[in-house]
DNA sequence: GTATAATATGAATTGTCATTCATATGAACG
DNA sequence: CGTTCATATGAATGACAATTCATATTATAC
């Protein structure tokens, strides 16, 4: 192996902690998956109940549910309950430029 | 259940195709790895060797291998041959911008 | 308070994917 | 051409995460 101990060197000065790191890296993840996008997707309209999605993206009320949950947890949506029915929307955020941002890379190339 | 038909029909006017869905969280997915975050963040401060990275990020060089095929198969870095020595750099595209998207939210908020 | 509708949730299952291990390729050098 | 160094890659393993299934919660209406 050939000698890096400069370059390392002058790395680890500029380094960011791991921590944020991980925060990014476990963000990206929940944008990371088909049914969370669509459901993103899907509120980018407006606000939805859990039902209406389950029924647009013809999955599981309970798999909606599910990812509903993680998209709440890290704070991409938000909801409101009005009796039985609860309305899911997006969280104002960066959620709509971080998607933008995505969708630009993804178009611009024919990948 | 009660009755989202109208809802549904309008989401479904403005559909977009699922293809494209597809290809965005395929790209985040990609960014949701701290192994490729790391690998990432450290070509950042530019070129670097498979060797080095691996050294720096304490990994093996297979890992690391692996991991730079996926972003390379999806463009997110290029790489040139010097010798036996392999460099990567990040593509130009939009990878800074889509990270520093991610990371202002991260940060935001104190989660 | 019982029934029904909308949603949530825990556990089990299944699938996906990162890492490891072993080995292959590609390049330089004697 | 044989050896060594840097990197790549296929297959196996192991960890994690998405979905399903069964059931619980919450709210409304009778």
């Amino acid at each position: 192996m050939h000698d890096h101990s400069a370059l390392i060197k002058a790395l680890e000065a500029h380094a960011t902690d791991e921590a944020s790191l991980k925060k990014l890296s476990d963000l990206f993840k929940v944008f990371g998956d088909m049914t969370r996008i669509r459901i993103l997707y899907a509120l980018s309209s407006g606000e939805m109940c859990v039902c209406a999605l389950s029924e647009y993206l013809k999955m599981d009320q309970s798999a909606i549910s599910h990812q509903l949950k993680v998209l709440k947890d890290n704070r991409l949506v938000n909801n409101r309950r009005e009796g039985k029915t609860v309305y899911y929307a997006l969280s104002d955020s960066h959620v709509h430029s971080i998607i933008t941002q995505g969708y630009e890379h993804v178009t611009e190339q024919d990948k």
